[in-house]
DNA sequence: AAATCATATGAATATTTATTCATATATATA
DNA sequence: TATATATATGAATAAATATTCATATGATTT
């Protein structure tokens, strides 16, 4: 029983295809890291959350009465943005307001929108 | 009982702000789009044929060998990358190739390797 | 035609996760 | 100090989904 028959029930793979491949594909660690960006950005409210903080930075009531959602719901995903660094805040009596961390996120959005819809 | 305490428990949001965010929000239809892409590109299995078709088209059996998975896992997430016309086929013989479908996914993921990883 | 091989797919299972509800924390105000 | 307000968070529930297993489909070869 070789090596490729426990994953792969064929017979012969292209040999020199996937040495070619393997030999220059990124770091499996970059890759994680990107797919779990990915994931953070694969939410729609979480998504919601960061178009609206293109414009301005907005406290926590804001984004729940923009978005119609309960503070409660905009609050744990506020959470999982800061967790993926991508967005910060700062305290003002009792309100926090958060807005975006990272230009390259603002980016990687911006030419996302124009992937997805021309605008 | 107004309409703002149906979602959001805090008395007074900052209203100019929510309008100023409001007036320029991207279509929704467009926002949810992106984050259909991006639920896409949040699996790690995904970016990895991803980054493999980077270099070269490949079959299933290449691809399943390459990352050490089952031909039906790999398989199964073809049919979603299908499906977000990320990637394309062409049959021959018993074999079918896979490519990129996109240039956008290409520099997509090429921009967000360079954000989570400097390489 | 029969056998073999490459790929696709339905069903089941297990895992992840988004929201809700209740409540805790922290700040401001009366 | 007592109360009200803004935000955060733990637990529970419900929904989504990645992989496995078994099997179907479709193409090639003998």
């Amino acid at each position: 029983m070789s090596d490729e028959n426990l994953v792969c029930n064929c017979k012969v793979v292209h040999k020199e295809i996937v040495d070619k491949v393997k030999s220059d594909y990124p770091r499996e660690e970059c890759v994680h890291s990107l797919t779990n960006l990915f994931k953070v950005l694969g939410d729609n409210t979480r998504v919601r959350i960061i178009f609206a903080l293109f414009n301005s930075e907005m406290c926590v009531c804001d984004i729940a009465e923009l978005l119609d959602m309960t503070q409660s719901a905009i609050s744990h995903q506020l959470r999982v943005l800061r967790g993926a660094r991508i967005v910060k805040y700062r305290k003002e009596g009792k309100s926090v307001f958060y807005s975006l961390d990272d230009d390259h996120i603002y980016d990687i959005l911006a030419r996302g929108l124009e992937h997805v819809c021309h605008e």
